[in-house]
DNA sequence: GATATTATATACCAGTTGGTACTTATTTAA
DNA sequence: TTAAATAAGTACCAACTGGTATATAATATC
């Protein structure tokens, strides 16, 4: 729709918006989980026919991968704009806890879409969304070792855990206060579990 | 099979084992998750035609409340060997630990039935098999509460956390490692996350 | 206007699901 | 031996799944 600003192409336009397709199966596998989401609901909702789903993208697998890659786009935006560099790890990890916790202003499903999909069993992810999910993953432990190295650095946690421990750890509590929060937990609720599971990591200074 | 201990009646005698197939259809909900098993599976494994099951059963939702009331049975007689009643908290709480994570000998399938359904969609379990999943998770918290409250009593048990607080942090950190057993995560792992999470509620003597 | 090119829409495929009429087999009591 | 009672088995139902063959509609170039 939008694209046809390029040099017109022969043939029928098309109508499909290839970037609200994926947005629509983003939002519905967010809310609903992954394995709750048919094709065939995505089409309905997006108002295209089946046959249009399979001329834009080639397989459901396909539309898998793009969503969970629009999520963690936007999820990343979301950590930028929040510029914990430098900060102290308590903030950063608070800071980190806040932006997952804090009631989204807009309809945006709550809990995760990523953490949701932790749990499904594997035969229900193609091998697209399933290698796309697990790079996804990896990079989410990437950033939280960057931290927890910069505050060590930094002196303000703990060095009587071994790096890898802790940035296990720390994911593990994450996507345990993301489920809660999927699962309907007031985030005060979540915030003082989370205060307790992070209490052992940090060095208060006197 | 084996009531027909009882007096004879008349009519042509019955094969399906009602226990067996509640078993079947409880390791089949255990092993793969509850939302990952259908009707028609359970027939083919328990070896019964639909019809014979829905002569026993009225539906699927029963047969789904009987498979969780015995899963909940049976993890009652594991707890009830392990002799927690008067032991410090640091045992109680390492106890159930290992109870939920040492390898299970048999063909047991790892993590936990109940924890496995927390996450499926409301719209996927019957009003018996939720009310049933429900009444268990109050009965788990109750003997969780029974223990931070003795823990208090013997004074090894922080009681800088509330009451309720305490209890709804353990039961989610029990959660969270059975939810790492079901992904495969190795014990040794889980154990140390525990001992983390769990090393704010203990007062150790000096 | 004819034609090549592209997109959409209809209608279908075989497979699955939970659930059910209806026929058939096996038993006991009369 | 016959009738009543009970269970099992076959074959189906409509609704859904992911995926596709084919017809049709809309556009650009010739």
């Amino acid at each position: 729709m939008n694209d046809n600003l390029s040099i017109s192409v022969r043939g029928r336009p098309k109508k499909v918006d290839h970037q609200n397709v994926v947005e629509i199966a983003m939002y519905l596998y967010w809310a609903k989980g992954i394995q709750n989401v048919s094709l065939n609901e995505i089409c309905r909702k997006a108002k295209i026919a089946k046959t249009s789903f399979y001329r834009e993208f080639d397989s459901e697998d396909k539309l898998m991968e793009l969503a969970i890659k629009m999520y963690f786009d936007w999820f990343n935006c979301l950590l930028a704009e929040l510029n914990l560099e430098g900060k102290p790890s308590v903030e950063v990890f608070g800071m980190l806890m806040d932006l997952i916790l804090d009631d989204r202003s807009e309809d945006i499903p709550p809990g995760c879409m990523l953490v949701k999909m932790r749990d499904v069993r594997g035969d229900k992810l193609g091998p697209k969304a399933s290698a796309q999910l697990h790079l996804c993953q990896k990079q989410q432990m990437k950033l939280i070792e960057h931290f927890v190295i910069c505050g060590q650095q930094h002196g303000d946690f703990t060095k009587e855990i071994s790096i890898p421990t802790a940035v296990a750890y720390i994911d593990n509590q994450l996507c345990n206060a993301l489920a809660l929060m999927a699962r309907g937990e007031p985030s005060d609720r979540i915030k003082e579990f989370s205060k307790i599971a992070f209490s052992p990591l940090f060095i208060q200074k006197t």
